[in-house]
DNA sequence: ACGACCGGGGTCTGCCATCGCG
DNA sequence: CGCGATGGCAGACCCCGGTCGT
């Protein structure tokens, strides 16, 4: 332990010292050669928290409880870079806040050489146009950024993307939305596009490469989810609906692809509630699957939010038959409908002659459309 | 001029489990 | 064993407008 002490206060002094004088240039180079030696030595304090560490965390603002309780061993290391990533990141365009709750909420990040965040960063910004783009990124997911040491893995995802065909604005997207596919093993993300492919095969499509490629840029969490749970959220809509071959490779090209990633559970129960519903409703079991095909975003919505917005509808006085012909309107919001539901009373809007289409549209049109009905002279 | 049809766009992390390695 | 890297999970919609046929 004692010789232990010893090294620390070796580090800890000039630490300080050049700390208290804000001479961060020559912190960031102490603390780039400290890194070099890849020494595990202190294996000997693995109990004992590195003081100077704590002190720089201290100084740059991080929860430093919140970073002992997601990454402990982080703070027990002789040798780490926060100084180094926070000018980093700085330079980039963080705030102080925004690099403080990066460190706080993936601590790991501070074990990052300089270099290596370069070269990561330079591997981003080929396909994002700014740094402020990354930046706002990393501020809502730090993870996605740092979880992985691996940039050449990450270059060889990029270049694999685009070997499916996506584009830049594709690729721009995928990022933004799902910035955890980049950090994925190459690996596993050519075992979903595979498994995609296999799936359009077995249906009898004809060209799977443009199936994993629409299905992916429909879905763009896809690639972060897992093939065990897609295949049985496949197997069971195909169980559930009794459907052809055809119809399910129709139903995953189109709309059907966002529901993929639903948890299983979660497209049971939803499905479950459907059925009960409707069949509560008067309608038959039969209806369940032009429903789904029509508007498969409905077993996105989960039972209490759905069954809020059709009682919502059929109180407005509009029949589950014309909900069944238009499901679309089951897009909207609760608030949406209801809001929409006033308006067209107020006006008398009357659905059985001019369908519910009304309800399906942007909220422009629609004002446009009741201040014409107002305007009209009642009959 | 109008409305039906249809597709597209936004948005999504933070935690735990597991494995391999030194 | 402890750590880093990686896989996997639960969570649970809403809104807009181009276009084309009439």
């Amino acid at each position: 332990m004692a010789a232990v002490s010893g090294i620390r206060a070796l580090i800890k002094v000039p630490n300080l010292l050049i700390l208290q004088q804000s001479f961060r240039l020559t912190l960031l180079q102490l603390a780039s050669t400290r890194h070099c030696s890849g020494s595990n030595g202190p294996k000997l304090a693995s109990d004992t928290e590195n003081k100077s560490l704590l002190e720089n965390l201290s100084l740059l603002g991080v929860d430093v409880k919140m970073v002992r309780q997601r990454q402990p061993g982080v703070l027990r290391k002789a040798f780490t870079n926060e100084m180094g990533l926070a000018q980093f990141l700085q330079e980039k365009g963080a705030s102080r806040q925004i690099i403080a709750s990066i460190v706080s909420r993936y601590p790991r990040a501070i074990t990052r050489s300089v270099e290596h965040l370069e070269q990561r960063w330079r591997l981003w910004r080929n396909v994002f146009n700014t740094d402020a783009e990354i930046v706002s990124i990393l501020g809502r997911s730090p993870e996605s950024f740092f979880r992985s040491s691996d940039n050449e893995n990450l270059e060889k995802n990029i270049a694999f993307l685009i070997s499916l065909g996506l584009n830049s604005k594709d690729l721009h997207r995928l990022l933004t939305t799902a910035p955890r596919t980049f950090s994925n093993s190459l690996e596993l993300n050519k075992q979903m596009v595979e498994f995609l492919e296999d799936i359009c095969h077995e249906l009898g499509g004809n060209d799977p490469e443009q199936f994993a490629k629409s299905v992916i840029s429909k879905n763009l969490y896809i690639l972060i989810r897992s093939t065990k749970r897609v295949k049985a959220n496949i197997d069971n809509l195909k169980t559930f609906l009794k459907l052809s071959d055809a119809e399910l490779l129709a139903l995953l090209q189109g709309h059907g692809a966002d529901i993929l990633d639903l948890s299983n559970e979660y497209l049971k129960k939803n499905f479950k509630n459907i059925e009960q519903k409707i069949i509560l409703l008067g309608c038959k079991k039969n209806d369940m699957k032009k429903l789904i095909i029509n508007y498969p975003m409905i077993l996105y919505i989960g039972p209490s939010t759905l069954n809020s917005k059709l009682d919502c509808l059929l109180k407005g006085g509009i029949t589950i038959k014309q909900i069944l012909e238009k499901p679309k309107v089951l897009d909207y919001s609760k608030q949406n409908i209801t809001e929409r539901l006033m308006e067209l009373q107020r006006v008398g809007y009357d659905f059985e002659k001019n369908g519910i289409n009304i309800l399906d549209s942007s909220w422009k049109r629609f004002a446009a459309k009741i201040e014409k009905l107002s305007d009209l002279p009642e009959e």
